[in-house]
DNA sequence: CGATGATCAGGAAACGTTTACCGGCACGAT
DNA sequence: ATCGTGCCGGTAAACGTTTCCTGATCATCG
């Protein structure tokens, strides 16, 4: 089509220098009242919409904040972004998403898009604890925070669910519903998201007196699959009469083997999914406070990008347990 | 932190031009190979990363495409979010999300900051298919591609299931398994969405020998409570031996409501979201075609992106009956 | 051997903003 | 009356690229 309209454009429909349009439009400095009124009207008439490139490019910074996850198919992650773009929203900031499918490549290629498309900070899941390499985006001065996974001695804010208090929480839950033989599925060892809900889970059993052998500890890779698969030899050996399932993928994996078994052990799962209240038996939850992790990490996000030189602080926010049918007890 | 390095650092760095540097960057006409080596070292050594800002602003167009759905948690906005990701990635495209949340302001002030941040493209899931204006975007010479729902008289290239058809092979599926009385939950009857499901369900029935009354149909608001509460009213009726849901979420919601119910009526919901295969009964689902429909969508947006001024079309793309323990012969 | 053409690198303009700086004007004070 | 002070608007530079155009070098051919 023809060329959009541009800040010179205006000024001359006013009869003013670009300047005065650009003034009046950011809302800064005081202009004559005939003359702003007269500015507008040639906005409104030319439909100039101001370029967010020659703007960012000049003042050095968009106003976009990324939103990085491994999988934006996980509701964990869509909830986080969506209520992310709700906040930020209000300080018309926009929101990038990228997934990085679990692909340290990915992750370093999708930063180094970040880098260029100068964003004005980052909200980060990281793929690895070790080995995702934060230096490109603070070398270029991009704000970090992390959710919901640590990186190793990176001095990064961190928001997260307290995955030590979640596993304490979840072991109380099953040793009152009287539940003493427990296992535990969770993810990948070197994942402290899920392994320190192992170790507060097991910690806990110790001090309720259960000695929990480390053979009941089942490790997968987070998806459904091996969920579904880890359970169905839990169920085959046949001793645990209580399953604690360290995240929501696992989770529904998990349920779908012992769905429609007799004397299935209790399950106890993580992430208050829609799936987990229609099922029967309906499944009691550790319920991580999506919601709130969005908003801190949002507003610790807001801090770094205006005061980047602060300590980076670590906060952890409390689960609860949602309690539904299938650890009832027997 | 200390400036980023620009093309004329590494430039200098090299002992060329930023023109020079610029050409081996993108690869564009020839360069001596010893130039050329000299130039990729020293963007290695400095760190240089083009500033997309600046390039954007020179060339007249952003490498982003934007996905602008209502509700960016529900499971089928959010499967074309992350399939269209990772599809455009391999051109080298980033993806912006925005969610209107059903609201069409929301939707304009959406639609000035993608005009404003000059993206190469949008798919859009229009909020009202009367009510959205797409003219900012076509004037700015944007390409959109509806996906999902229609636009009344918009001339605009739309991927969509054929929901007609979808609403037949509902009435099919039902009528086969020796159901009689059908019922059906649905969303307004402005969203052709929806009511084309419905219509294409009724005529279906008909042809089939069955009279369904208009009295059969409820309309609620495509959320989960308006399914429940609609299933629960259904249910007190007690007139219908079987149900067929428009919507995903509703579908939930009513699903809810006959959870656990004697001689409940067969329930034949729409899309394979996770919680369908999980509970008990299982349900059957009118399954759309959604990783074909984003494929669909970001193909005709790159299209349209290349050749704007082609003819729009119209993809409708084949549902199918995932049969399952809701719908099984009573 | 000179002219022509091909090839390649650099200079500089342009993309659309914002903003530092300057100039002009009005007004008040000395 | 003159000078100083504020205020307000315009001029122009700058942000970091890409790309047109020009000029230089070199090879080929007449």
């Amino acid at each position: 089509m023809s060329q959009r309209p541009t800040i010179m454009d205006v000024a001359a429909a006013a009869g003013v220098s670009s300047a005065t349009v650009s003034r009046v439009v950011n809302g800064v400095a005081s202009v004559d009242r005939d003359l702003a009124r007269r500015v507008r009207a040639a906005v409104r008439t030319t439909g100039y919409v101001p370029n967010a490139l020659g703007r960012s490019l000049r003042r050095g910074g968009t106003a976009q904040i990324a939103v990085v996850t491994p999988d934006a198919e996980n509701p964990y992650f869509t909830q986080i972004i969506s209520e992310v773009e709700r906040i930020v929203r209000a300080d018309h900031y926009s929101v990038t998403v990228a997934h990085t499918e679990d692909d340290l490549d990915l992750e370093r290629d999708c930063f180094a898009q970040l880098v260029g498309r100068h964003v004005a900070g980052v909200l980060l899941v990281p793929v690895h604890g070790a080995r995702t390499d934060l230096s490109p985006l603070t070398d270029a001065g991009i704000p970090v925070v992390l959710v919901d996974r640590w990186i190793d001695g990176a001095a990064t804010d961190l928001v997260a669910t307290d995955n030590i208090e979640a596993g304490r929480q979840a072991a109380r839950h099953l040793h009152e519903r009287g539940f003493r033989a427990p296992a535990v599925l969770t993810g990948p060892s070197d994942l402290r998201t899920t392994e320190e809900r192992v170790v507060g889970h097991l910690a806990a059993w110790r001090e309720l007196g259960v000695a929990a052998p480390d053979s009941v500890i089942a490790r997968g890779d987070l998806h459904l699959e091996s969920g579904r698969e880890l359970m169905a030899q839990i169920l085959a050996a046949g001793e645990a009469d209580c399953v604690y399932v360290t995240n929501n993928r696992m989770s529904a994996g998990a349920f779908e083997s012992m769905r429609g078994v007799q004397d299935a052990p209790a399950l106890l799962a993580t992430d208050d999914d829609l799936w987990t209240r229609l099922v029967t038996p309906s499944v009691s939850v550790v319920h991580q406070p999506v919601r709130a992790t969005a908003r801190a990490a949002a507003r610790m996000l807001g801090q770094r990008m205006t005061d980047p030189e602060e300590e980076p602080s670590t906060t952890l926010l409390r689960s609860r347990i949602i309690d539904r049918e299938s650890t009832r007890p027997r």
